[in-house]
DNA sequence: CTCAGTAGCTTTACCGGTTCATGAGTGGCT
DNA sequence: AGCCACTCATGAACCGGTAAAGCTACTGAG
């Protein structure tokens, strides 16, 4: 593809420096065997040249690249609402800056388009290791990625990730959280608008909330599993709303839905917080620009990035790494939640 | 980094399939030179072997690589939060899947380690060309990336993109659109709250506003500059609501302001849209779900991420390029707008 | 029957780095 | 003086592909 006009190679520099091309590359990789003088007078002339190692010639002869993959499996329109992302995103690469690597990033349609592209990029040497989002039950993914070695780590529980190595949040134990919040504040009828059925931490938070309310005596409501998208969490909303007897608390997915669910309280009259509580999942600064503000199950997703790449390291550098937990998404209360009026 | 444990070659390939490695490369790169007899053998072999070519290897040996890169310059908090890079990444992707290429993703802190980053980029091979973004005025990346001779596609006006090739909206006639609409709904105070007064298309855009303005004859009212986040919107707002004479109508200059705008309002106690319209710039999903919705200037941020890495790929393959623009952002009405009370 | 042409494959020379065995020069020690 | 150790530098081999030239056996025309 790309045709430079002017190529600058290290025998330039090494001529221009009046060495060998050994001795540049000693250099350039802080290694001993040229003096002080020599390495200036190399560090000169590169720079002159403009010059810096080609990165492919260097993979090629170091048999290793310094390029993390991630691939994200939803639409499109979707994910550019949904800032839980570019936050992700944001903790990994200061990671990566740290120690100089790249982000090779992808959206695809399906998991198994997803399988296809990871094996491509492992078994092309274009990455050094991947991390893996958005697990379902039973991923396919994982057989056939395990089968290829590839270096990973996968964001989820451990039950979804069939024997990757795994950072994950105890969502269990926070959607236990929201819900005995709720439940403290008086509420008897707590409804939850949750993601695809599929995806692994949407059943394991459906279970969680379950649980719970069975534990309190609660009415266990059934739950909505919807998507992820503002207009499905708006429609399990008005359903919900419409329902007889209808609930006094709805607990979202994310907080893109919960704004949502907002945005149809306000349009069917239904005054929030006193006739109706609502907590989001995600805290993003979504939730503090609404009126009112929305209380949300906050946690540090940039520092969730962050962690799992430097785990993405470990593994890559065949370390024996054990699978842990990240910090407990924690409840934020604001101006959405209060008990239920009468 | 990565020090697989078995290694499959060509070579290898070449072996098992009982020919040279010349000819699996003919093979693979679809060339003539090898019988269909001896092609499938050659495929069956590395499929069998979990055989791809090594792509180090590849781009040093054509000279070439198939990566793009992207260095976005924002905060991150701010960059999950706003919908828009997403979708144009989204894109981006689309055309690159077509092509077998991939993204080089970056985050950076400012224009300078942008600079420095495509540079090393560039001089390293490890892209065949870039997208840049966010122009500002006077842009300081446009010199030293000029000098480099980096194939790159730049978004924004051509008055700020500095003799690159450059893709744009039309924002000035957008702009004067969204003005007049409100003019003639019977707005007369209509204020703007832009993003950050450096940026280039905020200059733009502000221009217009000022023009389209003093054109019909109205209170050229100071239009606040901000950054993008939402809680500047926030404090804009808060701050054109207070004042005396305040404003009937505010044009945002993305939606996440404009949905904070909205918060502000009805924090106010403000009714929208009986006595203040709100306008937002970017139409993501997040306009239909507040309540009520958000009239907005819409434009196809995929397709734009698609036309401009279109047109990334003609660079890079020497065409002469012209910069053009994409459509421009039209008026999408909704419930935030109407004439004014009384 | 000869010879040009060609399909089909092999050989070989790169691409631009890294690495390692080798060697030249210097100084210290016995 | 002889030997060793050490520093600084070189040259060649190698990484895993691609590309162009070279070789061979077969085909068909004259």
């Amino acid at each position: 593809m790309s045709t430079p006009t002017e190529r600058v190679t290290i025998k330039d520099v090494a001529a221009a420096a009046g060495v060998s091309k050994g001795a540049v590359s000693l250099a350039f990789n802080d290694k001993p065997g040229v003096s002080e003088a020599t390495r200036a007078r190399i560090f000169a002339a590169a720079r002159q040249l403009g010059w810096a190692p080609n990165s492919s010639a260097r993979s090629l002869s170091r048999q290793s690249v310094d390029t993390i993959g991630l691939a994200i499996c939803r639409p499109a329109r979707l994910l550019g609402l949904e800032p839980f992302y570019m936050e992700f995103i944001s903790g990994i690469e200061s990671v990566l800056a740290e120690r100089n690597c790249s982000l090779l990033l992808r959206l695809v349609g399906s998991l198994e388009e997803e399988t296809r592209l990871q094996q491509s990029w492992w078994r092309e040497r274009q990455i050094a290791g991947s991390i893996l989002v958005d697990f379902h039950q039973e991923d396919p993914r994982v057989g056939p990625l395990r089968e290829l070695g590839l270096p990973a780590v996968a964001v989820g529980h451990p039950t979804l990730t069939g024997g990757f190595p795994s950072v994950w949040t105890d969502d269990a134990v926070a959607v236990a959280e929201a819900v005995r919040y709720l439940a403290a504040l008086g509420h008897r009828r707590i409804a939850r608008v949750g993601g695809p059925a599929g995806l692994g931490h949407s059943v394991i938070r459906a279970k969680a909330f379950e649980e719970t309310m069975a534990a309190l005596g609660l009415d266990g409501r059934p739950h909505v599993e919807t998507g992820f998208s503002g207009e499905e969490g708006a429609r399990a909303t008005r359903s919900l709303l419409l329902s007889a007897d209808r609930p006094t608390a709805i607990v979202y997915d994310n907080d893109l839905m919960a704004v949502a669910g907002l945005g149809v309280a306000a349009e069917m009259g239904v005054s929030v917080p006193d006739e109706l509580s609502l907590l989001a999942w995600d805290d993003s600064q979504l939730c503090r620009l609404t009126h009112p503000t929305l209380s949300a199950m906050s946690h540090d997703v940039h520092g969730f990035g962050a962690q799992v790449t430097r785990v993405l390291f470990d593994v890559i550098a065949g370390q024996d790494v054990v699978s842990r937990p990240v910090a407990t998404p924690s409840l934020v209360p604001r101006a959405s939640t209060a008990p239920p009026r009468g």
